[in-house]
DNA sequence: GCGGGTTTGTTACAGTGTATCACCGCGGCC
DNA sequence: GGCCGCGGTGATACACTGTAACAAACCCGC
């Protein structure tokens, strides 16, 4: 999978988000199972967004069915948890990499051709939200913020080709 | 329905839009069929997002049915051609009031109260925009930024009630 | 061991969107 | 007129996404 080399919040590799996973819930005292932690590592390995069936063929094996309605309710958790996130315009999740604070602002980057998602935040972007809400006299709860188009490794590889 | 006094755009009545999109697809050489312009109708008035199986419902009578695939084809003729609007967070479609320019970026404002989604459009949260992705290394094609919270009209009349 | 809350398995179902093919209407063309 | 090509529509079937309901298993404190 492709990184993000670009923005200064760096990404997080699979075993750092097991373990602030793991670290979180005994933190909260919810319980980090098997299923939940599988759930996490299938997200966090896949380096793109991953529908709900997708997580569930891949935990499935010969004689061990993992259903669809599982999967959704370990990342229902996860995602309560924030450590992952739903993207919206593809039906798919990915892992938080970032471990922001709940509420606070964040862009999710959707690369049309590596399919890798990336987070950004932006103070500067969040404070002009709030004016245009607030001008339009708007109480805003819960924002998504989803932009498509070509990272920057995927724009300089094409450049390149 | 309510309407949004707190922003200058005004919004468009369901005639207005109408002749709109009449005059959009003469413009263009682009048929407005009689199914388009039923389905441009349903969604002009109906106040609130529409689901495609809702608008089909709509245009569906005793010994006349509308299928939903027929009306994912006019919306995405609507869609194409900028009338109508797509919700992602809600999987529903909204008429546009408001006529912007392709690519000009657009804030929908969701009220999880009355179901209205108004637009609102603001440079300088475009700009930020801009620049935290930039920042990234992110080139954008297209941008989803949906805000679910309480419109104006729904916060004053619980304050009231 | 028992009771009660949480997690998971299983099935069935609702909601959303697409593929495919056939048919129709309308112009252009011979 | 007859023919053809093309965009729009109808109709069926299907894939994908998500949820409801209930039972079984599990865990933990009493
Ligand atoms: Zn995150
Ligand atoms: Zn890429
Ligand atoms: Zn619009
Ligand atoms: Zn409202």
């Amino acid at each position: 999978m492709h990184r993000h080399e670009s923005h200064d919040a760096c990404h997080t590799g699979v075993g750092d988000m097991l373990a602030r996973a793991e670290a979180v819930c005994r933190e909260r005292g919810l319980q980090f199972t098997p299923l939940r932690r599988e759930v996490m590592e299938a997200v966090a390995e896949a380096g793109k967004a991953q529908g709900a069936y997708d997580i569930a063929e891949t935990l499935s094996a010969p004689g061990k069915r993992v259903a669809p309605v599982s999967v959704y309710r370990a990342l229902d958790f996860l995602m309560q948890q924030g450590l992952v996130h739903r993207i919206a315009s593809r039906n798919a999740f990915i892992p938080c990499a970032h471990g922001h604070a709940p509420g606070e602002g964040v862009v999710f980057l959707i690369c049309r051709t590596c399919g890798g998602v990336d987070e950004a935040s932006s103070g500067e972007l969040e404070d002009g939200l709030d004016r245009t809400l607030k001008r339009a006299g708007f109480t805003p709860a819960h924002t998504i913020l989803e932009v498509e188009g070509d990272c920057g490794a995927c724009r300089e590889r094409q450049q390149a080709g």
